[in-house]
DNA sequence: CAGTTTGGTTCATTATTTGAACCGATGGTT
DNA sequence: AACCATCGGTTCAAATAATGAACCAAACTG
């Protein structure tokens, strides 16, 4: 491995649950030695990418971050153009919705929006990295990548999160082809026994299914109507965030949104 | 240099103006081999911090940053936290607010917030580093500093960018001092030749100055109420977003900011 | 169509990275 | 208080990974 990856590396230790890291923690973590830790992640501190606590020695991410997306955001603005749109999905459909980019082979998420209609509601803070095989937008981003990554992931363990989730590569094999077909994806109590879910896939300017749209709410709400409403929502805020970045649906995926309307 | 070092200095090239770079000028921009060149950026390709487009062959700054940033505000709000503040300030003087951060040696843009009561407005979309002796805010966050960061930056070359450009060191080191009583900073006409701006100094958790808030006007609408006006707000944001970042200011500048009011 | 420049690759030379051992400081535990 | 473990950080000979000139094929440019 190149020593640039090695330090790149260290930044993907870094996590919603554990953001500031020690020196030694780091290089555990990350396999490497104590010493060629400190001297990767002391060029990382010389750019900003990391920071160092000067209280309790600790690691964590870095102010250039900031700077460096922002100046992403300004020329490819794919979350500060979706975040409106996503905020609409919640409020027109009173549940959770969330939005998730493809990122280095998996599924990552970007955003959320919470709607004030229930007090009780599906909370995403803590979910970095959304299996493929258990969620709605797992589902969705799978079924449209191409064959290559679809069989890598399917040939990898699936992990059964709970006593629902379809871990079996044929069974998912077909679910993909109903996505295809239909569009849209949905996981009920595949990641979270409690939650049933929506998504669409979204598509940027090179034509690659780079992202997914889910929404998501408590099974017991969800009503055939309920259910209708969120399709409806989800295939237009899908179409209007694909816009946005640039992107076109395959033809297939334009005449089944527009036979679902 | 460190390899790691290099990789991350291509990060550096990309720039508003510049948003995305072919190999042989990245090469050329970082005073690579052009094979090298190819290595580490292969590398940072990777691990999403750099994405090629697929048409043009160019870079641009990846995906992996936005989710690297969001991890980073998760954790420290920096911009988030002060993003309301900076536009109730924008609103409150009608006039221009700018929030910029130091890091990597250099005080550079955060975000900005514009007021919607005057057609006529300061816009700094483009600005990303603020010469510290030509700002307000570069003045506020450089009285600050311990005398070594000062020093540095007062021996090296201090560019006159318009005729009203102060550019002599010991005049500079008066200024700063008289910042240091005040609280506050102004520059007129220092940076751009019809904006006159006041900034103040911001501090973080581990009580370092770290930032500066500056409101910009044009030259034409800086009446004496107007001051007046701004400085107050100022001293108020300033005080505001120090507490969310939580710092608190040195005493000498709460007893001046408490004597402002 | 000839001349340039592009992105990307190769491979022997070279310079950088690596890691065991070590340091002083800190913080529990007995 | 003596002990032990662990912390962040440093050193330097040995090992490994980075380097760059030369070289492609393809795409522009005149």
């Amino acid at each position: 491995m190149s020593t640039v990856g090695k330090a790149l590396e260290l930044l993907e230790l870094f996590t919603p649950a554990r953001g500031q890291i020690g020196l030694s923690d780091l290089a555990r973590l990350a396999g490497l030695n104590k010493a060629t830790c400190f001297r990767l992640v002391s060029d990382l501190c010389a750019h900003g990418l990391v920071e160092q606590i000067a209280a309790s020695r600790d690691y964590r991410l870095g102010p250039a971050l900031l700077r460096l997306a922002a100046l992403r955001e300004a020329l490819v603005p794919t979350r500060t153009a979706a975040l409106p749109v996503l905020q609409a999905l919640a409020d027109a459909t009173g549940e959770t919705a969330h939005l998730s980019i493809l990122e280095g082979g998996s599924l990552r998420s970007l955003a959320r929006a919470y709607s004030a209609a229930h007090a009780t509601r599906v909370t995403l803070e803590d979910v970095s990295i959304l299996p493929f095989h258990a969620t709605a937008s797992g589902l969705a981003v799978l079924a449209f990548q191409d064959e290559v990554a679809r069989a890598a992931v399917l040939a990898a363990p699936l992990p059964r999160l709970t006593p629902q989730t379809e871990t079996d590569p044929a069974t998912l094999r077909q679910r993909l082809e109903a996505v295809r077909r239909s569009g849209i994806a949905s996981g009920t109590g595949g990641f979270d026994a409690e939650v049933e879910s929506l998504a669409v896939p979204l598509f940027d300017a090179l034509g690659r299914c780079s992202g997914g749209l889910a929404v998501a709410a408590m099974a017991s709400r969800m009503t055939p109507a309920q259910q209708a409403l969120i399709r409806a929502e989800l295939i237009r805020a899908g179409r209007a965030i694909t816009t946005l970045w640039g992107g076109t649906p395959p033809a297939a995926v334009s005449l089944a949104w527009q036979a679902a309307d």
